[in-house]
Order: structure tokens, then C-alpha cells, then sequence
DNA sequence: GCCAACGTTGGC
DNA sequence: GCCAACGTTGGC
């Protein structure tokens, strides 16, 4: 089972509008290469993700997901109406690629980004060396750190 | 294939 | 709203 950090946000989805569905949601709109091929590539049924709120008053990791597919196209891309259409993308070769997630937990208080930041163990975070990637890797190290020191 | 210009992300 | 970092585009 692998660990992965999800960017979201609030003002658009939050991790209260993922709570609020008791299924299962489409994570929609990667438009990032970087991100597109860890989802087309990497992502498993049942790995967990660590919800982060990002471009808002209080940013950090809010709360826990879990992966309930494996990457697939994004159906947007191939719908004329749809905002995410993407004219250059074809069934059979689809540019961009989603995953399903379900909501498990929002916790008490969240984990502000300077907290990540001081955080010796989580220095190699893409989070923190390099910002601006949507979907990311995150070590069993570092997960075990986060819920074991910062919860 | 290089690189300048431009656009986007995202913290502050 | 500012600005740094990075990605993408497009002329050559």
C-alpha cells in the first residue's frame, strides 16, 4: 500500500464536500503532466491519501483519503461541454487521467504547512522542495512521522 | 532543440 | 496583491 499527498482547494472542493459523500468520488481536473503520469502509472486501489488545503487562510494536511480505483482516463476530456474538455486528447489516447477517493477521516485540528516545513523527517517532501505539484508521493517514513508527531 | 516570453501555482 | 518557482508555448 502506497502513501500520496492530494492538493485541494477549499473554496472549490473541500475536505467537507468529500465528507459529505458517503461513497466514492471522482478526483478530477490534474492537469500537470508530473501528477498525470503518477496517477496513470502509480496509483493502487487502497492506498491513502493525506488531504491538503492549499491557496486558503489556513493551509495544510486536513485530513485522510482513500484511493478506491486505480488511475483511469478522466471522462471530461473527451465531453465538448465539460470545462476540462481537451481537444487534442482521443480514447485511444487519452491525455489526462483521474482516480476515485472516499473520505475516512478530517482530523481535530489541522497540520499547518509550517509545521511540515520545521519538520526535520519531512525536509524531502515534494510538498516542501518543490511546491507546486497537485498529486505526490509520500514515504511510509514520512506518513508514520506526520500521524505518529503532528496529529 | 534552444530559450525567451508568458501563464499558473501557491505561500505570504 | 505580490512575487518566486516552475511549466508551457512558440519563434527561430
Amino acid at each position: 500500500m502506497a502513501y500520496w499527498l492530494l492538493k485541494t482547494e477549499p473554496d472549490t472542493f473541500s475536505i467537507d464536500d468529500l465528507a459529505k459523500n458517503s461513497t466514492t468520488e471522482i478526483w478530477d481536473g490534474i492537469r500537470n503532466y508530473q501528477a498525470r503520469n503518477i496517477i496513470r502509472d502509480q496509483i493502487s486501489k487502497g492506498d491513502i491519501a493525506l488531504i491538503y488545503h492549499s491557496s486558503c487562510k489556513d493551509v495544510g494536511i486536513v485530513g485522510l483519503a482513500k484511493i478506491t480505483s486505480a488511475g483511469y482516463p478522466c471522462p471530461h476530456q473527451f465531453d465538448p461541454e465539460s470545462d476540462y474538455f481537451d481537444p487534442k486528447s482521443t480514447v485511444d489516447a487519452p491525455r489526462w487521467f483521474v482516480m476515485d477517493v472516499a473520505f475516512l477521516s478530517k482530523f481535530d485540528t489541522l497540520i499547518p504547512l509550517k509545521a511540515l516545513k520545521s519538520a526535520k523527517p519531512l525536509n524531502e517532501m515534494a510538498l516542501i522542495r518543490q511546491g507546486r505539484l497537485s498529486v505526490q508521493p509520500v514515504t511510509e517514513i514520512e506518513y508514520d512521522f506526520i500521524m505518529s508527531n503532528l496529529t
